[in-house]
DNA sequence: CTTGGATTGACAACCGATTGCATGAGGACT
DNA sequence: AGTCCTCATGCAATCGGTTGTCAATCCAAG
């Protein structure tokens, strides 16, 4: 009933064409062409152009070249926070190049993330799976359908951006087995997780390297919960150093051993990954292995925008290494 | 697998039409007019469209409808955990009715959130602005264009989500002077918050009604540092109670009062706002008055669909009510 | 003053849907 | 059996751009 009120009607290239006395192909090229035209009548449209305040119809634009300029960013839960960096750093990555963000929350869920990332790839000229708990015969075929990157997780023909584990673990590892551990457990993520299995990978690597005897705890979710729910196994397995998957579960972890009266780091050192907002907060405060975040995301997406400009997949891997930050969750070994 | 028929290529109506024997109009009316047409041929179009894996071009239907089931989520900061579960809650229910999200970090930039709120504009079918920074005339602008919802600002001849700040404060207010406070200092966030301002009110006013003194410090960037900035101020005024814009603030101020020997909450009562992830982790835990912003979200979302639909303004508005919680950070007045 | 090569810019055909209008088939009724 | 009405379906225009093709124009050289 309310139809566009008269002044608010979209401006159009041909509402453009009209008042520079052009065609609209012409509109178009001055727009999107420049140098194509003469300086003139390139100057007369885009004088019109700016006068009507035009802007561009993505929707049109993307009808014949199949560029919608948009990219979807598939993350599993939104409301984690090792995301908000990782979030941040795509979408300030995007808007500079002039991307639009189309954000999907999976809630965990593979179905969800399947179906999302059909939907998404229908519109999106890329994708970006964040930590997938698809399977790689999901991902490939939703790869080969449209330029797609991994972050934090690993599968041939499919680019990636992953987080080196490796450099921050190996520093924790010395740093532990300078305070005189000799043991530890890891208490690992999802079991869909590439990642917790990277980690974990790592983490034995490392630890026999410095002598240190590496054993792994039951799978949970990777949650302040899943690191509570963790509490009980670890009170029988009682080691003297924990790797949680994640800074929740360590933090989970933390408040649920404290209440059973396990202090940390008198009793048991924690060690917790990725750094996120909040782990400074708890007392101790948690000692973790730091992940950049932020500059994976922009990465990521520079990843994205080089397969749509068909740039070579070259792929000069920046360093995008983890570190130890050591805070008060650690300690020397209780004898 | 097999059913791949045309490898690469996306299917359009077309395709279906050629498959069904029948027009590509009639592929349309069968699949967005159920009952339009005889059962058998819809059926028959259906099956077609199911075996070929059909998804219809999201960008060729936006073009004759003008709609693109896309909503705009404008966001100030998306690292900031207040909006987690805003964000989380708007996405759920978008999904669920088969909306897809927009997502725009302004990182707290007037100037960023102008652009960005008309390029998304042009995509979107309507905009969601969350804390927005923008004055009353850009918005009512926006607005005019496009469907649009605020949350957590007001504006007249505006839709809008508010979390009534109202009772939370009063309980706060009721519990502090149970505690034997008589007055208090509120710490307010941007200069340009309209939140800032309406809970600076509903703190005078409730104030007021309990005979507790009630004053205001200088404006500060709503973040942790933020709050520690404010340490300085803080310390000099020496109020006992202090009611921080938000949690982060409240966290960070915190800290630097730790720093400097004053000790929460023996020589200082501490209050936050929204009850954010990790404001629990910190020691003492802190108190807090929480907002239900994944309802707001989802409340929100609902509100610009109804607006899309071309639903009457009812506004019955539910109770999206604050409530405190009372954790470690408060405590009985210091002589 | 011609001629010719290089520009400039208009025409029209798409991209993949939706939808008003027209047509034709089939059923019901007289 | 003939007429009318209804309902299903197809035709073609349209949304707002992009782009290949080609005629018209311009400038310099002969």
């Amino acid at each position: 009933m309310d139809e566009d009120k008269s002044p608010g009607r979209t401006v159009t290239i041909y509402d453009i064409a009209r008042i520079a006395g052009v065609s609209p192909s012409t509109v178009s090229r001055a727009l999107t062409r420049p140098g194509r035209l003469s300086p003139k009548t390139e100057e007369r449209v885009r004088d019109a152009a700016t006068r009507l305040n035009y802007h561009a119809n993505p929707m049109a634009r993307a009808l014949p070249t199949g560029k919608t300029s948009m990219i979807g960013l598939i993350v599993s839960d939104v409301t984690n926070p090792v995301f908000f960096d990782l979030v941040h750093g795509v979408e300030s990555a995007a808007r500079r190049d002039g991307y639009t963000l189309l954000l999907t929350n999976t809630d965990e869920s593979m179905s969800v993330e399947s179906v999302s990332a059909r939907q998404l790839s229908r519109v999106a000229d890329g994708l970006l799976l964040v930590s997938s708990r698809l399977n790689d015969t999901d991902i490939a075929q939703i790869a080969q359908s449209k330029p797609t990157v991994l972050v934090n997780r690993e599968l041939d023909g499919v680019r990636s951006v992953v987080v080196d584990a490796e450099y921050g673990i190996g520093e924790a590892i010395r740093y532990i087995a300078g305070l005189g551990h000799t043991s530890l457990l890891y208490l690992p993520g999802p079991e869909r997780s590439w990642m917790s299995e990277h980690r974990w990978e790592c983490i034995q690597q490392k630890a026999a390297w410095a002598r240190i005897q590496a054993r792994r705890g039951p799978s949970h979710a990777p949650t302040i919960d899943g690191g509570r729910e963790a509490a009980a196994y670890v009170r029988e397995q009682g080691p003297s150093v924990v790797f949680a998957y994640n800074d929740l579960m360590a933090i989970g972890l933390m408040q649920e051993l404290a209440v059973a009266g396990i202090s940390t780091p008198q009793d048991m050192s924690l060690i917790g990954f990725d750094d996120i907002f909040g782990s400074d907060f708890t007392t101790p405060a948690l000692t973790t292995i730091a992940s950049p975040l932020f500059d994976a995301g922009q990465l990521a997406f520079q990843r994205i925008r080089a397969m749509l400009d068909g740039q070579p997949g070259i792929e000069t891997a920046p360093p995008l290494s983890t570190r130890l930050i050591v805070r008060g969750s650690t300690g020397p070994r209780h004898a």
